[in-house]
DNA sequence: GTGTAATCGAGACGGTACGTCCCGTCTTAGG
DNA sequence: CCTAAGACGGGACGTACCGTCTCGATTACAC
């Protein structure tokens, strides 16, 4: 309803720290009673809000190549956060899901789950065209492809821009490639050198 | 001095919501005049507090192999994390940080840089011994290595051990010792074609 | 409500000055929001807690005589301020105003004139009766009635008793039956020659 | 010393309640150190330095008539308050001195009583001349005639002015030069109509 | 067509933490 | 030894927002 309009707009206009329910319920045009009936608090409105706004943003296009499907996706997800601040909404709730484990189990629940879901169907066609090892960890992978953009989000101690995303993409795709245990040298026992190639 | 041992205490014990800058005072045996005599407000406290006992956990020991050291470095800040509850705490300042610019540099200049300048170190050893390619971009595989971490130190929807770590670092760094564009796909063997754009 | 009577036992049980707005808030059991909501400020709320207190005393009887008149209400309000301490109210509001215009106004507009009204009410009477000099200045009268009270009540350098306030009346209202300013002592028949200026 | 200068000062630009020991001490250059060594708080420097700078006002001046002498102490007495705003700061220990027993102790021993002599002894004076009546109580004499200043000092409902106070001192007097109680009618007793002289 | 119930707006309420101010004490150097 | 400088514990201040609540007014449906 308007209700969430008002909340996304107020978000993007100022920080998350500046809305208040009074806030949302004045732009609305209506009262904090309903605002209460209706959601347990102002967290709630805004997930709602976010996740309404985000929802077009989940497809994920076949392209018949997983770094490019991959690529793209991640250009997208940056896109939405920065155009239309929602990219402030998402790390407001973030930081306010620390303390509030229901915002947590919903933030997990209803923007990191159909996402994963979609990446996940990714791997599977790659799989299939034996692009990906099948040995690599789904969880694993996504979260070498898309922590960083979240972590340079959150922290904003690098700019995020086409280039860099196509290079983690290379970057992380060309380790999944590769058998993720190749050689016999384990993962931190042998301090013998590494031939550059054979790591 | 007491107070920031107040501060790290009390948001261990509870939240960082449920921290009141006057049961830091009450801990500490001081008054709310002196804590804000000295710092700005609750976040400050805690900022100082938090590095303060994070201080030892800078260093990275040489292992003479890159993987080596990122991986047990890696392990480490997770235990920092993981033990003494100090991941709430850069999860709470992290969140704070969000409506808080000056939270925010502080955050990168006095947790972040220090940490990132020390695996700028790490890549530079690597690179003499020719473990690393040179046309690595240290930002991108910083955030590539650390970013999951955070990712999932702050939505919580995965496990962090040290097999993900390593399963990471493996994944990372194979990726890292090809050269990052090459035209083709060089030393790591992808069956696949890329098109020419897409890589 | 419930507020004003906590101010008022308040500040008759401590001071002013160890009146506090939470004291008030719990005492009339409900809190500081809503007191402040109400009232600017402490000294609002006792001003109102006091003139609430007060309204019945506002009353002058008409009894044939000013002398009686007056005097029945200075012992009357003497009585009010001395009595349920209320003296030490207007004391203490009159010495806010001090620092309070806005306090210094409302006590002269919702204490002072209502009484002075009252006063000069009494005066067109007696005037009526022939008992007052048409030239004489109300307002004049009227201090010189009424300051020495106050002058005590704040000063506390001497007592006030019936006798007191009798001898008081008795002196200024004969002082105000003779023409203030006319050459001879008229009607009033003082046994001693006054210099001519000086009559 | 220099300090009393700070304060008076202080006093006289900013009302009592912006005044802090702290300004004092940064007016003075001195520090609250030194300040609290010799005076015990903010109303006992002030005492002091309003005394100090009152202290050439006491005198009256014999005039041959008790009317011209106490007018022209009276005028005296107010131009001292209103002049160089005395007046705020009389006002303002009067105001402190209702919470403060030993400040009115002070003020009526220190400010007080001193005037109540000077006038004492201009009673008899008068009383030598003839001017008096000798059963006069010389303390309501005094309060009708001061009373009235302080009240429109205090409350600042009417102005003070020269024509104010001779007229003041007219009735006043006037009344005083009759024996206070001439008739039979008593205090308040009889209702019967008492003749307009006879009062 | 009207009575009844749900829903709405408006906003007062108790509560809690905030950050500021000033007090009067105490500690520390310096002259 | 007394000073200037200033940190300290304490406590009230007035503000802001929270989430609850009580009100009428407005609707919408059932009778």
């Amino acid at each position: 309803v308007a209700i969430l309009d008002a909340a996304v707009q107020l978000v993007e206009e100022h920080g998350w720290g500046e809305v208040t329910v009074e806030a949302i319920a004045a732009r609305a045009g209506t009262s904090k009673t309903t605002i209460y009936r209706w959601w347990p608090g102002k967290a709630a409105i805004v997930m709602d809000a976010f996740l309404a706004a985000a929802e077009p943003s989940t497809e994920m296009a076949p392209a018949g190549s997983l770094r490019i499907e991959l690529a793209a996706q991640m250009k997208d997800l940056w896109r939405f956060f920065t155009e239309s601040s929602a990219g402030r909404t998402i790390t407001a709730l973030v930081a306010e899901a620390q303390a509030n484990p229901e915002l947590a189990t919903a933030l997990r629940e209803r923007w990191l789950a159909p996402r994963r879901a979609v990446a996940a169907a990714a791997y599977e066609r790659a799989r299939d065209r034996g692009e990906l090892h099948p040995d690599v960890d789904d969880g694993v992978l996504t979260d070498a492809l898309y922590g960083p953009l979240y972590f340079r989000l959150m922290f904003g101690h690098a700019p995020v821009d086409d280039a860099v995303i196509e290079s983690l993409v290379d970057t992380v795709l060309r380790g999944a490639t590769s058998p993720p245990r190749l050689g016999g040298e384990g993962a931190a026992r042998p301090p013998v050198d590494e031939p550059p190639g054979g790591g």
